[in-house]
Parts: structure tokens; C-alpha cells; sequence
DNA sequence: TTAAATGTAACCTTTTCTGTTGCATGTTTC
DNA sequence: GAAACATGCAACAGAAAAGGTTACATTTAA
């Protein structure tokens, strides 16, 4: 795993899922699948439970569960859900003295703003079942 | 400056530019508007001249100039001469041994490939004059 | 009570990027 | 020809982000 893991890792793990839904999976046994560590899967999985994706349970026989039909879920739920933000910065901005200079930063912000819309607007498109499918 | 920098410094250049086309500038003036060092800028910039978007001259009274009209400059010409990849990893690719995981790998690289096509064809949609002009 | 699972915090390591220094090279001006 | 000023480039330091790992508390079922 290296670059855009999370997110790789979010989709690897649910078109896993979607392959068997309401099949329950050990934080262990996707890790495993995904070649990496139990507590990573929890830490990205996590995020994927806050956004209503997935449901897990702790105790014996717990594990992770999807929370919705595989078609159900875009790719832009998952995005949004691990907070990424690909194009536009994480306001990055350290505003400049010179107001044209302030004026062309927030320009160039808006136009990334733009893209960062399109380019969820597109993931609203794939479903992760489609993902899986073909 | 911190995330998306290099996109970032290259769009605000530009833009910058497209201002007063023709003019010359220097790596030094560049950042002293963009809020960062000589170096950086040219190491940005200098991809830039790679795609045939810039030209630099060395010397006295040298620096950099724009290479075609700002509005025949999109901001996937800009994209794809930093050889950003936001969407698609960099070949990542660690290869399970399962050739059911290996597949199901394959499938999510060849949705983020799809998805990173669509981010581009949405930056041939803006010219560096949109992201000045308004 | 024990085994097995998640939830989290803490820490290390790796990776990536920016910032910086230094110097070679090229170009204009004097 | 020398000086001033620009890019080009290599090398290194430092910060920041992310993954990997360990440890432990908590929860739940057998």
C-alpha cells in the first residue's frame, strides 16, 4: 500500500463485501485480504461506519458489516466519508499582503473548488457494486 | 504553501502572468509573490517549460515567459506537465497472490483510471485566462 | 471466565515535499 | 574581459502525512 491507500483500500474492501453481503468480516481477515494491518482496515473503516456505510460489532463474532445494498453506495459516499479532498487544498491559505495577489489566490481556490465538485459529481456516478461487477 | 502546492504555485503563475503577457519574469519575483523560494519555482516552473507551456531564458535580464496565449493553456495541459496523478495511484501495485484479490485489485485501479480521465477532461474544459478573468 | 472482536492511543518508520545552500553555466552590460 | 544577474541542478535538512506496529481497554458471545 502506498499512494491513495485509503481510499483504494475503502473500495478493495467494499466490493469485497458486496461479493457476499450480510457476511460479517474481522478487522483481521481484511487486512489480510488487503496486505496490510488490522488496525489500519479499523482506522479506515471507521470513517466508513461514521458515514452510515458500514456497521461493526465488537465481542465475539463481531466484525464489520456493509450497512447498505453494494448498488446503494457511491463512490462518492466513500469518498466524502474519508474526508479526501484530491484537488482542492485543506485551506491551505496563508493570505498575502497585496490584495491582487489575495484576489488571485481566491481565485485559483474557486476554480479548484470547481474541479473538486465535478470530480465528486462524477463518483456519484459509480456505485460500488458496479465496481465489482464489471 | 502546503497541500496541492506545485498545482497550486503553477495555476497562481500562470494566472499571474496571463496578466501582462510577454513580460518577463524571474524565478525571484515569482516567489516573492507566491510566497515561496527561487527554487521551488523553477523546479515548477521547469516542468512547465518541459510541456512546451514556458519558456525560461538564463543570463541577464533572463526569466521566464509565457509560451502560448493564457487562453490556450488548460489547466489539463498544467495537470498533466506536473504529472500529478490525485485520482489514480502511481502504480502501487503490491500483487496478492489470490487471483481473485488480484483481480478485484485490477477492477478498483481501472475505476480510478476512469475516474482520473474524467478529472482530466474536466480541466480541458478551463484555460488559465477563466482562472483569471472570472 | 475465557476467547475473540473492536476502539484507541502512542510511537516508529517511511515517504514525500518544501525550503535552503552552494555552485556551475549562460547572457548581458560595462 | 570582467562583473552582474539569471537559470539549472545537485545535495541536504526539516516538516508533515501516512502506514505499520504494539499495547491495552472495552465489549460480547460461548
Amino acid at each position: 500500500m502506498k499512494r491513495n491507500s485509503r481510499l483504494s483500500l475503502a473500495l478493495h474492501t467494499l466490493s469485497h463485501m458486496a461479493g457476499d453481503p450480510d457476511r460479517v468480516r474481522t478487522s483481521a481477515a481484511i487486512a489480510e485480504h488487503a496486505g496490510t494491518n488490522p488496525v489500519v482496515v479499523r482506522r479506515v473503516l471507521g470513517r466508513l461506519r461514521e458515514a452510515g456505510l458500514l456497521t461493526s460489532e465488537k465481542g465475539h463474532a463481531g466484525g464489520w458489516r456493509l450497512a447498505r445494498k453494494p448498488g446503494e453506495i457511491t463512490l462518492a459516499d466513500v469518498y466524502l466519508a474519508l474526508n479526501e479532498r484530491l484537488v482542492a487544498g485543506r485551506e491551505n491559505a496563508d493570505t498575502p499582503e497585496c490584495a491582487v495577489e489575495r484576489a488571485l489566490q481566491e481565485r485559483v481556490a474557486a476554480v479548484l473548488e470547481d474541479i473538486e465538485r465535478s470530480l465528486v459529481k462524477r463518483l456519484t456516478e459509480t456505485s460500488i457494486s458496479e465496481v465489482r461487477g464489471g
